[in-house]
DNA sequence: AGCATCTTCCTTGGTTCGTCTCATGAATGA
DNA sequence: TCATTCATGAGACGAACCAAGGAAGATGCT
């Protein structure tokens, strides 16, 4: 039956490829493992040896889908000389724009939110749900931001970092679930921007202002 | 067995309640209709009979607990004389302040989410999810506020009303599903009365200082 | 290399559990 | 009286999950 190591690997990839489709095509709770396994060509004992169970194959899924948020974790952390203003609004601006041009991220996002509805209401602990990896991230940037520019009027890194995520995660949601009322190209970006300049004075930003020099 | 009409619609009501407490304890998927018949004293056929199926129990809890919406939509669509900008911020401030205060209103709110969810992914229509509604009313509140006052830049009144919704949607969903990241009462607002004074051009929602006085 | 053995990968069959249906019946309300 | 409403209980049906087995690569030993 089976071939090499390759091909075992090979069947796990085709297995989760079809899930997401399927899952994608009809709804996650209509699609039977059956269903996927015949699919592939496999049967369902095939499916629950690479995979733990069902809500397995979507966090698989999910992982697999993460790379965009991973990346625009990376490019956040490593600090170039551009005010941090810019560089969020970049980031996000461009993620923004990737997530629209890619059809496939839809049904991605939409099992990241089943998910983490499944997850918290069933792991009391919730970890590493995708809005709280987000809030993770988005709490060590403004942490940063917070000892180089001073954040307006009553925000700290955490209440600022909470609300802008929560805002990220709202947008990606709405654009996810309903068929085309939020349009993440140009009015999510614009949000985006008018959020991170209430939250952060841009006066401090210049470099050449600071006294100690 | 039964003794009277309102004898059926309290056990309907008992149902309901068990339901609502049992999926807020230990998360819909892990709660059987069995384990909701015994908490109230019934079978499940008695369920079945008050209710279409399990997503009908659903259903029927989200529509129970939809009155601080529909309160929200009721006060902002009778006009008075302040400002448009201070009456949405003053409304939604209150919204999140009674959320905050009553702790069942987070179990509700995650039923709204898992039921969106699963109605956008079962019906190619998904009518009438809580993302869409709060949606439109917002869609004519920002009609009635485009005529008033005047948005600024590039926004008009559907693409803010969508923004707007999905920020609400975001805020609540966090607030909902993570345990204590956001806090509706002082940072929401606070975020809440930045995108709208972002979204109007306040200047013009003075009264007195219209010319044809 | 060649054999034995282990491990990996997958099938088959079966068990369990949960939703939903249906036939039945009792009590009510008209 | 008698149809309707409310509810019971058994059972059909489907789907997730489990366990034993087996076949074929992978591994170790000489």
């Amino acid at each position: 039956m089976r071939r090499t190591k390759e091909d075992a690997a090979e069947t796990a990839r085709q297995i989760l490829q079809a899930a997401e489709s399927l899952f994608l095509e009809k709804g996650y709770e209509k699609v039977s493992l059956e269903e996927i396994a015949v699919a592939v060509g496999v049967t369902r004992g095939a499916i629950h040896w690479h995979f733990k169970n069902k809500q397995g194959l979507l966090l698989a899924i999910r992982d697999r889908g993460k790379e965009p948020y991973r990346k625009l974790a990376a490019e956040l952390s490593n600090n170039t000389a551009v005010s941090v203003l810019t560089k969020i609004n970049d980031i996000v601006s461009e993620l923004f724009e990737r997530l629209e041009n890619d059809p496939r991220q839809r049904g991605l996002i939409r099992c990241m939110m089943r998910l983490d509805i499944s997850l918290t209401e069933s792991d009391g602990i919730c970890g590493a749900t995708f809005r709280r990896e987000l809030h993770q991230t988005f709490i060590q940037i403004f942490s940063a931001v917070e000892e180089e520019v001073r954040l307006t009027a009553p925000w700290h890194a955490e209440s600022a970092a909470s609300v802008f995520s929560a805002t990220i995660v709202g947008l990606l949601s709405d654009w996810a679930l309903e068929h085309s009322t939020v349009r993440l190209s140009p009015d999510g970006q614009a949000l985006v921007k008018m959020i991170l300049s209430g939250l952060i004075s841009e006066t401090c930003c210049q470099k050449n202002s600071r006294p100690e020099d």
